[in-house]
DNA sequence: GCCAACGTTGGC
DNA sequence: GCCAACGTTGGC
């Protein structure tokens, strides 16, 4: 099982509106590199959910629960979607601000690439990341 | 709203 | 195949 981050600028799809619809598809990634780890994405893997611009918090969690195929909304075969369902609100928000000033988080892809919208997370991340919702 | 960082495109 | 120009993203 692994653990990753998407990211989701909370006006074009946001955090409420994944908790209304449950379960959804995850499209439009337009990048070879956030691509590539989708198409790594498997049944019951954990995404940490990160909206971007206004917020820059991670603000719960969703779980894989269709691994990648072709993207509906493009003819393109290059690109792929992967679907995923609602898990849990975190108990706080999760700040950029915080996560930059935490140890053993400074490498991750959010932090050195801020770009990327769908990036790996390892497991000591996760645990960290947990921990500081937790405090 | 600005701008740095990055990816992509296209001319050579 | 290189690299300049351009577009997009996202933090500030």
């Amino acid at each position: 099982m692994n653990y990753w981050l998407i990211k989701s600028d909370p006006e074009t799809y946001g955090w409420d509106e994944m908790k209304e619809d449950q379960e959804t598809f995850w499209d439009g990634v337009r990048n070879y590199q956030a691509r590539n780890f989708m198409k790594l994405m498997e049944i019951g893997d954990i995404c940490l959910f990160y909206l971007s611009n206004k917020e820059k918090a991670i603000c719960g969690e969703v779980v894989i629960s269709k691994s990648f195929y072709q993207d509906p909304t493009t003819d393109d075969d290059k690109w792929v979607a992967v679907d995923v369902k609602f898990k849990r609100t975190y108990q706080k928000l999760i700040y950029l601000k915080d996560i930059k000033e935490t140890e053993g988080l400074e490498q991750m892809h959010l932090v050195k690439n801020s770009r990327l919208s769908v990036s790996p997370v390892t497991p000591s991340e996760y645990k960290i990341i947990s921990n500081l919702e937790a405090s």
